[in-house]
DNA sequence: ACAATAGGCAACCAAAGAGTTGCATGTCAA
DNA sequence: TTGACATGCAACTCTTTGGTTGCCTATTGT
């Protein structure tokens, strides 16, 4: 495995980290201020969060003036999946999820 | 979300528990001493590593005897890739990961 | 039966991590 | 050009966590 996986797994390991990638992921291209909003902590906090998710690249930035908007990049993700998935479990995981997903009701964490 | 899955990320967080994984997975239902050997921290380390893995759920375990068998179980990694990978982005991802595999050799965290 | 084997529990320590406050820099718009 | 806005940098605090040592319990095989 690649030396950043690291940098990635400690990246998604805090909620709330893992919160604004879920804001990415329903809404690409934020910026801080945006991510910002509605968040329970301070805005330098925000940043630390998301430098350690632009390092593991989970997130992928681009400069507008002096706006920076913050981009959700999947690759990483994909790589742990394939790290210990056997190809023959996987569609059985894959249908196990859409069952799964048709019957929880979203209680988010 | 359900609530355990940020045990399951709290439990890939750490490298040593990760290599823990990687060995049930080319190796699955080894016994505590067995998982112990070769590595580089006391057996109570690895103990502690192996609760938190359990209590994650992404190992089970069962007694036989005196000996404690280890069992991978993949369902929350499964998760966590259906979480942030896109419908239409995992055709594309698995195929670069196919490419990726071609190209680099191992040079394992 | 009893020594060796397989594992569990608790207290302790040092390092990493998440969050804060305060100040600095750079860009836009009037 | 200058004030307001968007973000960056640094020092400090408190909690979490990975690892250790020491001792206890249970199962096995001779």
């Amino acid at each position: 495995m690649p030396r950043h996986v690291d940098k990635v797994f400690k990246a998604l390991a805090d909620p709330s980290r893992r919160e604004l990638l879920d804001r990415l992921h329903a809404n690409n291209g934020q910026t801080l201020g945006e991510l910002c909003e509605g968040l329970h902590m301070t805005r330098q906090a925000v940043t630390k969060h998301l430098v350690l998710l632009e390092a593991a690249t989970l997130v992928v930035t681009v400069w507008r003036g002096r706006e920076k908007l913050h981009y959700l990049n999947p690759v990483p993700i994909s790589e742990i999946y394939e790290r210990w998935i056997g190809k023959f479990e996987r569609h059985r995981l894959r249908a196990l999820h859409q069952l799964k997903k048709g019957l929880e009701e979203n209680s988010y964490d």
